[in-house]
DNA sequence: TCACAGCCTGAAAGTTTCCTGAGAACGGGT
DNA sequence: ACCCGTTCTCAGGAAACTTTCAGGCTGTGA
């Protein structure tokens, strides 16, 4: 492929030091349909805003030459309009953070799931106000489901369901592969932070909480595929 | 669907230090029409891409000199776009190969059957966006018959069938062969794992089950080639 | 027509996968 | 420090699936 055909696609740029994380999230993202360029320190990071003019950037906080804030004010005032999704440490400096994140701005912890940055990045670009290819309204429906990643809520036939977070996250990845069959093992890769070291088995737990929560209504829709994994639909007939 | 007669057939590279099963694996592959060369370490794996360019490896994680993952790393970096199938020991590493199958790239363990091999390897071109000469939306047909690769869902005259993992693989074949005579060896070793070390029996239990759920509809579509093997078409008149 | 190899199929044994409850571990909030 | 919601591990049991096997059926060649 190469150059990626989607003309109108958004243009998101990575920067983080640590090639596996920069890969493992511009091969996510490219993934699901963004144009990634990506850049291993500050001075590179401004190189390359400067001529790719992104839409939004993943930024560490941490780099090895400036941090992740010094680099954002410089391409900003640049005149390149970018919102910014920054990485942090566990336990970095996350007042500092916070205060940067207000403008439509966001950040997350490391490690993080590969969904859970998809949701984010989505949420900042409708933010951030640039045009989006199809307004998609914050919310998600299947079925009588309906989750609102905006107020993180889900009803099922009206009724507010409490979800955990990573109940939630789980769900939302069933939502988004509605119809197909997921297996446990792409279901980890996408709910779960990306280090997890665990095995399967919490999936299938997990599974079983949600089928408590939503099934309890009729019909059910949370079917496994036995030998495969699981798959969100309405019953035939 | 007829003979796949591949023009700009696909490039795939194979590397696996175990020769019997570089050779099983790279056979297969050219049969269904890849354009296939293979390689036995990391360093020669490495070599070949560069002027093979592949579309897309099936590579071995456990190498005798790097590991799948770094040869993995420095091809892309090389510049070479390659969608992986990497392929690991039953319980090794799961870990370290979860992280890498996020941009589409997928991981299956051994033993394996060829047949998903070949499966997997196909999602994986068609994700990976390279182009694909036929567009198969992840369906399949015979006559009234429909076999869905996304959902896992079989028909027959649009009713949906039940089917067990072996089924579904064993149906699989017998479509993708469709109108040609298979034998059971044949079937055994593309549909079974290729260590399975069982008679030829149990194909024909399986074929006994699978009649009774699609040719449970007229015409019956399984036909017994005595002995040769089985044929899956449409009754002439 | 008979005999036999090849094939079909039911049943039972063996294996794997999945579900779920119980409880340990963890962490944020009060 | 304690409580409580959440995450994660584990293990027993149920259910689905795979495999073996044997007896009966069928087509083919002598």
């Amino acid at each position: 492929m190469t150059t990626t055909i989607e003309k109108n696609s958004q243009r998101i740029l990575v920067v983080d030091d640590e090639a596996s994380i920069s890969e493992l999230i511009s091969t996510s993202l490219r993934f699901v349909g963004f144009d990634v360029r990506t850049a291993a320190n500050g001075a590179e990071a401004l190189r390359v805003a400067e001529e790719f003019k992104p839409h939004a950037m993943v930024l560490d906080v941490m780099l090895p030459d400036l941090d992740g804030f010094e680099v954002c004010k410089k391409i900003r005032n640049e005149g390149v309009d970018t919102g910014v999704l920054f990485l942090t440490a566990k336990d970095g400096m996350d007042d500092k953070v916070k205060g940067l994140t207000l403008g439509g701005d966001d950040y997350m912890t490391k490690p993080f799931s590969l969904e859970e940055l998809v949701a984010r990045l989505r949420a900042l670009l409708r933010r951030t106000g640039v045009d989006q290819i199809e307004i998609d309204d914050e919310k998600m429906r299947f079925a009588d489901l309906e989750l609102d990643e905006a107020t993180h809520e889900v009803r099922r036939a009206g009724e507010l369901l409490d979800l955990s977070p990573t109940e939630f996250a789980l769900l939302r990845y069933l939502i988004i592969n509605a119809d197909r069959v997921v297996s446990k093992a792409q279901i980890l890769d996408h709910v779960w932070q990306y280090d997890f070291r665990g095995d399967m088995g919490i999936v299938e737990t997990y599974i079983s909480y949600l089928r408590k929560k939503i099934d309890a209504f009729d019909p059910p829709l949370i079917h496994t595929v036995r030998g495969v994994g699981y798959r969100l639909r309405m019953p035939p007939k």
